[in-house]
DNA sequence: GAGTCATTCGTTG
DNA sequence: CAACGAATGACTC
C-alpha cells in the first residue's frame, strides 16, 4: 500500500478549494488559474483522489461553464445528483444541470 | 513509461 | 446551433 502522499499541487487545490466559503462555488478553470496551473483536469484528478474527502469540498468545485461537471469519478449518475443536492443545501441552486446564479461562483 | 481524468477551447457540420 | 477532436498537467499502476 502506498502512503497517502500529497503532492505540493494537491495541497494547494485543496487548501483553495477549502477557502470556498458555505454558498459558494469555484470552477475548476478558476481553481487551475489561481494555483498557477493551465490545466484545469489536473484539479479535477487531485478532487477525485481527494485523500480528505469529507475535509474538502470538493462538491463546490464545478465546470466553468456553470455546469456541475462530475463528482466521485462520473460526469454524470447519482453522485452527481448527490453533489446538486449537497450544493442546494448550503443555498446553491441549480437549474438543468447548471448553476442557477453565477454570481455564486467565488472569486480569489 | 504509458494510460487515464470530475476540463476547456477551437473548428467543423 | 450542435458535436467532435485536440491540447494540457498531474496522478496512478
Amino acid at each position: 500500500m502506498k502512503k497517502t502522499e500529497v503532492t505540493d499541487f494537491q495541497k494547494k487545490v485543496y487548501r483553495f478549494t477549502k477557502r470556498i466559503p458555505m454558498g459558494r462555488v469555484t470552477t475548476y478553470a478558476l481553481l487551475a488559474g489561481a494555483i498557477g496551473c493551465g490545466s484545469c483536469r489536473a484539479v479535477g484528478q487531485a478532487l477525485k483522489r481527494n485523500p480528505f474527502a469529507p475535509r474538502v469540498p470538493c462538491h463546490r468545485v464545478i465546470s466553468s461553464d456553470l455546469t456541475v461537471g462530475g463528482f466521485e469519478g462520473s460526469s454524470k449518475g447519482l453522485s452527481i445528483s448527490r453533489k446538486k443536492v449537497l450544493l442546494r443545501r448550503e443555498g446553491v441552486y441549480f437549474r438543468a444541470g447548471r448553476l442557477a446564479d453565477s454570481d455564486r461562483i467565488y472569486r480569489f
